[in-house]
Formats: C-alpha cells, structure tokens, sequence
DNA sequence: ATAATAAAAGAGTTTCTTATCTTTATTTAA
DNA sequence: TTAAATAAAGATAAGAAACTCTTTTATTAT
C-alpha cells in the first residue's frame, strides 16, 4: 500500500472529480463519478455516502440528483477527507505503534518522525479540495486508472 | 493504521530489540523478543524468519541458538527494513494510486507529495539500526506496548 | 549417539479491508 | 399521482493481513 489506504485514495479522487464536474453548478451521478475515477461502482457510493454524512461533499437524492461540492466544500483542506477516511493515526500515531510513545517516553524513531508528520499534515491541511480545479480543467492532472 | 503495516511495527521493534540486546555478543529467543516487544510470538517468528532470509538479522539453531546481528547489519538503513516487509510502495507510489503518475503526467497531489516521500526515504536511509542502542541502553526510549 | 533446544516450515483460523449485489427511500418531472 | 431516476442502506462475499497451532529440521551439549 501507499500512504494512504485505497479507500482513502478513491476518497480524494472522487472528491477531486465531484469539485471539478461541478464547482459551476450541477450534479454528477455516482455512475459518472465511478467511471471518472476507474473505482468499483457500489464501494465508491458507500465512501461517498460516508463522506456526504460528514459534510464533505453534498448530496440530493432522485432524477438529475447526484453529488456536488458547494463553496465551503471548496475552501476545506483535504486532510479533511483523509481524516474521515483513514482517522489521524497516520498524523498523530507512532511509527512503531506504541500506545505509550510521547516526548516523554519516545520510541526510537520518535522524534525523527514527528518532522515528517507534521510536514505531511501541514501540506494536507494548507492544500485545499478546490485547489485542483484549474489544473483539472486544463487537463494538467489526470484522476483515472 | 499508521505510516507502516502493523507487521513492518513488530519488524522495526524486533529489529531494534535484537541489535541491542546482541550487539555485545549472544543471541536472543524469539521467545524473549517477542515478550520484549509486546508482539505474538508464532507470528513474530515468520517475520524474523523472513528478515533473516533477507540477511536483515542472522539466527542460529538449536541450544544457545537464537537471532543476532552482526556489525554490518547494524549498519544497515532501517530503510532496508522497511522495504523488506511493506515494499517501496510508500517511497515511490503515487498517494492517489495512480499507476501512470508521473512527472509528465501528475496526479493533483504529485508534487507536493514528492517533497514529502523523498524526506521519508532519506530519513529512514540516513538512519541506521544499530543508531538507537545508547539510547536504548540508558533507557532513554522504549519498544515494549 | 542421544536428548534437549530453538529456529524453520506448514497448515489453519480469525479479523479487517475491499468489493459486489440487492433492496429501499427519496425526489423530480410528466 | 405515477413513473423514473438516483442516492442510501443492508447483506454478503472475496481477498489480504494478522495471528495461532503443530510438526519438522538443525544444532549443541552431554
């Protein structure tokens, strides 16, 4: 695995995707956004709904229903969506796995991984989902496969 | 989870465990390690057995047998450990999963995550495991729990 | 040689993650 | 008010990771 687990990968991507498809209004279907992304249909409806409880991206039900992304969506920074996803182990928890690691009681890699840590939470928490859009447009970036 | 797998935690802590406890000479059980560090010993076994495959630890059979490492194992990067047993996925894996991220064809996180997975792979490759024995010796950091 | 010891190997279980399929609830448009 | 569209929810299954138990093999001391 990377960083991130795959469900969190399909997460960022179908966020990216929902923003893109719609930061000018609209909706797009669970379908579109699948295929978009190249995710497995029904487990993406069920991150999505997840992350629709949490406030990260909006949904309304029935014909032209899908997801959308409003402006305050836009503005939240992705570690938001990793959060939701794969909890803040990865920003908080030990390397080692230590319940009982702290400054006081570090583990052997404790304090050269509290700089990567935190670095990885800053960029996550200074880059926001709306960020993308421009890049997305100009087909700069790509989200599928 | 964390940054690594679970098993890659007992790995790293075992690891540490063994060079410190052998460093001066002798071997150590894998009853004694896995007691040390808090980890199911049968499982712990197939770790070390692999990491030993691997000349990441050496061990010995039989009465007064057990693992060890030598002076060039302490050399090793933990790096290596790593890599042993979660791959380089975290070093050079995409963090959206996308197989055919690139320089020239990024993902809309490339380039603020390559920053951050070069620091991880230099950390971890700059930092050796015989490293933490002082520490560990004067109790200063913990592996157990 | 033999017995004791300890790692190595194999087989099996449980648990978690990822994925699929089916049904239900809600909304809109005609 | 009915039919169609679409998200939500539930139930289940496949696969991988984590863990356990048992047997085998190698080594050493007696």
């Amino acid at each position: 695995m990377g960083i991130f687990s795959k469900t969190c990968e399909y997460a960022l991507r179908a966020v990216f995707f929902v923003a893109h498809k719609t930061a000018g209004g609209g909706r797009v279907g669970i379908k579109e956004i699948a295929e978009g992304i190249g995710s497995p249909e029904h487990f993406l409806a069920k991150v999505l709904q997840d992350l629709s409880r949490r406030g990260i991206v909006q949904s309304v039900k029935g014909p032209n229903g899908g997801f959308y992304t409003d402006e305050s969506v836009l503005q939240r920074p992705i570690s938001d969506v990793v959060e939701a996803v794969d909890g803040n182990g990865i920003f908080t928890g030990c390397a080692l796995g230590l319940k009982q690691c702290s400054e006081i009681n570090p583990c052997p890699l404790h304090h050269e991984f509290k700089t990567i840590r935190n670095e990885l939470h800053r960029m996550l928490n200074a880059t926001s989902i709306g960020e993308f859009n421009t890049d997305l447009i100009s087909g700069i970036t790509a989200l599928k496969k």
